[in-house]
DNA sequence: ACAGGTTGTCAAAAATTGATAAATGCCATT
DNA sequence: AATGGCATTTATCAATTTTTGACAACCTGT
């Protein structure tokens, strides 16, 4: 889920930010000032950040070098002030964006969208695991075994895939069913069996001895991470 | 030299940022209306295009998605109109900022620079594919396979310029289908391998030993990036 | 050692998905 | 109204995947 940070003394506009925001499914972090604001920002590294120049303890410019010391995402600047220069030293400061209140809220929205959009792209980096000998990029659905790559089959892959992503953690047997094969299926744990078998092959995993996949009687399976 | 295309009707507002831009040290082209502003777009690929709404020929709208379609770098709308519907659609678009006239030259510069610096390195992605037998000019709607002009229909060439801007990565069925069918055919998932069909006839390619587009079964399909 | 349950493997049947050809219908241009 | 190009529909065959069923191996507690 992407999440987004407010730095906002003004109570009413936190309150509207965080209705408007979290209707479109955004996950609001809430900072009153900017000392907060900064903590949340490293501890959290939301997707993004909106902050208003007006804070209570810190001046927001300094409060915007300070963020761009560690945060690489998108800023948006907020301010009552309409004056150029204000603008010119937050957008040169780092800010990707200043608007000036009151906005509305549709506006706001559609920016957000843009700036995540150009930075969603830029941080193309996929999951990947590689251990050396097995390589698999989730994104782009490729697996190498050493240099030859393993074409797995859509269910093959999504299994896979789900166990990769709890990697190091138990996924129950339910769970995987139930997500690759839908509800109806959570009891046909013998589909698991031939999947995770095909699977093992292709990838020259030992049931008896895994490398990968390591099969946790009577509850699940895990796949092992890196040592 | 940075170079920026400037697309706006009214003489005075070239002017007044001829001078501003050009000052600062960037190369401007300039248009004053949408057509040749597209084909200096696509001549030119300059980095960052200013493109104002209210054009004699063709809808400022019409022209940004147009260049959408070929030019990814940076573009910062103008408009006179403070019309919050306008700021959606045109950001939704794609355009990275929107400006309503008028406005100081300084915090242009500013938003100029902020973009800038945003895209970077991350230098558009050529809008030309070429690998020394196939050559696809997404701009001019151009496809050769060695020295033959190949004829792509719409629907062909909406195709294969979305799996080309996803280049190396899959593009589901569904994205496809909807990008290019729109939401209603979906499930149609039977028109794409026709149209994946012709386009490979077209190319020369082989399903099942593919140098272009290769079938991810089951998901999508992907281009492929030359080696 | 043995029963009962779980797990892993194999192979064939059934279902889905993919590629391609050909017929039909639509629409803009002339 | 005729034409030609394109999109859509229909049909068919091939390939792959998924499901099904059968069976051996294994662990666990008695």
């Amino acid at each position: 889920m992407t999440s987004i940070l407010i730095i906002d003394d003004e109570p009413q506009i936190r309150r509207f930010l965080q209705i408007g925001l979290s209707s479109q499914g955004y996950q609001i972090f809430e900072s009153p000032n900017g000392g907060q604001g900064l903590s949340i920002a490293a501890l959290e590294v939301p997707d993004m950040i909106i902050l208003d120049l007006g804070l209570p303890d810190i001046d927001g410019q300094d409060v915007l070098k300070q963020l761009r010391e560690f945060y690489s995402g998108p800023i948006i600047v907020l301010s009552v002030r309409n004056s150029e220069n204000e603008k010119v030293t937050a957008l040169d400061s780092g800010a990707n964006d200043y608007m000036v209140k009151p906005f509305g809220i549709k506006e706001l929205l559609a920016r957000i969208r843009s700036l995540l959009r150009l930075y969603g792209d830029k941080q193309a980096i996929s999951p990947v695991f590689d251990d050396g000998n097995l390589h698999i990029d989730l994104a782009n659905r490729r697996v190498h075994v050493g240099e030859d790559e393993v074409k797995l089959s859509r269910k093959e892959f999504d299994l896979l895939r789900m166990l990769m992503t709890y990697s190091g953690r138990i996924v129950t047997q339910q769970q995987l069913l139930k997500e690759i094969w839908g509800d109806s299926h959570a009891e046909d744990s013998h589909y698991l069996r031939i999947f995770i078998g095909k699977i093992r092959t292709k990838l020259g995993d030992d049931p008896s001895n895994p490398k990968y996949i390591e099969t946790e009687p009577g509850v699940g399976y895990r796949f092992l991470p890196t040592v």
